[in-house]
Order: C-alpha cells, then structure tokens, then sequence
DNA sequence: AATCGGTCCAACCGCCTAACT
DNA sequence: TAGTTAGGCGGTTGGACCGAT
C-alpha cells in the first residue's frame, strides 16, 4: 500500500548548491528530461540531494530562459494588478511574466515592490486612510463629480468645488484633518474649517514641516499624547494621522456643512519609515490595547491591514478585464488616486 | 578595522491536493 | 475505500552582502 519514501532524509545534502552539483544536474535533464518523477532523479544524477530540493534549483535557477536581474516596470504593473486581483498566488503570477519564477515574484514583492506601492500610493501628499472613500471616486469616467463637496468651502475662501480632472488645489501648509462618519473638518493653522458631510472614511494628514497633531495636546483638541508616545518613531515627519471614532457637538449650517468640538477617542498613526501603524500610549491605556513587544507595534493595527486596502483599492479600480490588454491602465489610474490624494 | 543593522534571495519547511497502491 | 506519497505551492528563514557608524 502507498508509495517508497521520497528519499533518505539522513543521506541527502541540505543547503547551498555547488557549481558541480549544477552541473550535473543541469547535464542530466537536459540530456534524459526529467522523466516525470523528481523523486528517482538525484540517484540517477548522481546527486546526494533530495528530489523536491532538485526540481526547486531546477525550475528556480537552472532552467533555460530564466530571467534574472530588474524588474520592469511592465513587470511591476502585471504584479500588483495581479496581487490585486488574485492575492499571493505567485506561481499564477509567474505564468504571466515568462523567464520570472515564483519565489522570484514572491521575493520580488516581498523585499521592494510591497514597499514601492505603499510609498507609491501615500506618497504625494502624507494621506494614507480615505481609500474606501476613494474607491467612489476613482471611477473610469472622465468627468468626475463630487455632489458631497459640492459646496466645499474652507475659511481662506479656496473654492474646491473643481472637477478632479482639472488640477487639485494645493494642500493645506500645516496639517488637516478629514473625517467621514457624518461629518468632515479640517484644521488649518488653528483654523477650523467646515466641509459637508457624507464621505465614508476618516482620515486625516500631517504636514512634514510641522506637527501640530503632536504638539496638539497642549492645544486640547485632540489628546493625541507626546511624541514619545509613539514607540519607535524617531522622526514626526515619518507620521500620518488616521482614524477616528469621535465624540463631537456639531453645529449643521445651512448649506449642510456643519462644525464641531472634536473630542477623537480612536487615532491612529500611520509611520511611513517603518510601514505600520500605530497607537498612542494615551490611548492605548485608556482603551486597553496592548503594544506587542514581539511585533514592534500595537496588536490591533499593521501593515496587513494596509496591503488588505491597497488590494481592495486596486482591484475595484483598476484592474477587472483591463490586465491583460491595458497595462497602463494601472498606471493612469494611480496618478489618478494620487490626484485625489494631493486634492484632500 | 570592527561592528551593527538592514536588505536580499536561495533554499527549506510544512501544508494541501491529486495520484497511486 | 483507505492509507500513503509526490508534486506543487506559499510562507519563512539563514546567511551573504553592503552601507553607515
């Protein structure tokens, strides 16, 4: 019943393949092919290595055609639209991009192209939260419309009212925040501004030249702690503000807009540098969450979560049966996030 | 020159499914 | 039909390498 064990696991040779060992292996296969069964293989090479050890370095590294070296940026477009669409299934991946492997793909995205998109997608302005709110805009019509900030105003009298494919209007100079659940304010130098309510995500930016969100708690309005509340974060300007669960008094205006005393009881941080999200210890302690020492950062947050939205980012906006013919499709649509991006 | 921390990637590990007996 | 393995896959890791201090 069943089958022979694969191989002598105590006489097999583990680790790094030598340039002998290559050879052989490589002078076997290309002389006898690999016979359908990888197993009976490294004896008739005459390689101390087990068969699944073989086909790895085969299919990996000895084969003919395999491409080696940069990725393209083609290369790095099928990717994430892929990841996108399909996930981590990097043998799918490797179907599409000839000359490249799997753990090629896998270790492709896991060492720089995971961190290129996420840079990619926070980088014009320090925003990194309202992409469930983005999905709404992102659509592929050309005439964009935004009933909800139809009469968006702020106190310096910058009407914003400006279809998203005219250019956006420059960010605020110091920071500002935008929340969703029903209504949206901003900060602008101390300022508050008022915007109407209706968009569906909290987010909420940081300016790089300073940080009146950490300076804020001597302010009063938003409790957010001391920079030494952020485990691990060595420079503010690596820092972008999300989140928000708030307790307010709002006042409605007549045109819809309305104004409140914020009071955030859930903010987050998001840390550029290091790609995860934080906490602050003032909140942490209030709401019980405990920082994972093991992890590097507060349990309920991390960067999984981002690579969840950038999936569901891309994949309703970006990709569906457009892959395959329209690479640049991705690339048209990114610098479309990015635009709306810069625009809040 | 030595040390340290971060990056990269080849290779291993373990799981799942199909195939075999 | 049940037990077992081969093949395939994605996740993880060890160590080489490199730049900064």
């Amino acid at each position: 019943m069943g089958r022979a064990p694969c191989c002598d696991k105590a006489n097999v040779k583990k680790g790094p393949w030598s340039p002998e060992e290559d050879e052989k292996l490589k002078d076997y296969i290309q002389t006898h092919g690999t016979g359908g069964n990888w197993i009976a293989l490294p004896q008739k090479a005459g390689l101390r290595r087990c068969g699944k050890s073989c086909r790895l370095r085969w299919l990996n590294y000895l084969r003919p055609n395999i491409k080696h070296g940069e990725f393209s940026d083609d290369e790095d477009k099928v990717i994430c639209a892929l990841f996108a669409s399909i996930g981590s299934r990097w043998s799918i991946m490797a179907a599409q991009l000839p000359g490249r492997t799997d753990n090629d793909i896998k270790n492709y995205w896991n060492t720089k192209l995971k961190k290129k998109m996420m840079n990619s997608l926070i980088s014009m302005p320090e925003i990194r939260k309202p992409l469930h709110h983005l999905q709404s805009f992102t659509t592929s019509s050309t005439n964009y419309s935004y009933p909800s900030l139809s009469s968006f105003h702020d106190t310096n009298n910058i009407n914003i009212n400006t279809p998203l494919s005219s250019p956006p209007p420059p960010p605020p100079s110091s920071s500002y925040m935008y929340n969703n659940n029903s209504h949206t304010s901003s900060y602008h130098n101390d300022q508050t501004l008022s915007i109407p309510s209706s968009p569906t995500t909290t987010a909420a930016v940081v300016s790089h030249h300073h940080n009146p969100v950490l300076q804020s708690q001597d302010h009063g309005y938003l409790g957010l702690g001391p920079m030494e509340d952020y485990q691990g974060v060595k420079d503010s300007s690596t820092l972008v503000m999300f989140g928000g669960d708030q307790a307010a008094t709002s006042s409605s205006n007549s045109d819809g807009s309305c104004q409140y005393d914020h009071q955030y009881s859930s903010i987050g941080m998001y840390d550029h540098n290091n790609m995860r999200n934080m906490r602050s210890d003032s909140y942490n302690k209030e709401f019980g969450v405990n920082f994972d020492k093991e992890k590097g950062y507060y349990g309920d947050s991390s960067l999984d979560s981002s690579l969840e939205e950038i999936k569901q980012l891309i994949s309703t906006n970006f990709c569906s049966s457009k892959i395959d013919n329209n690479l640049n499709f991705f690339a048209d649509e990114t610098k479309e996030v990015k635009k709306v991006m810069y625009y809040y």
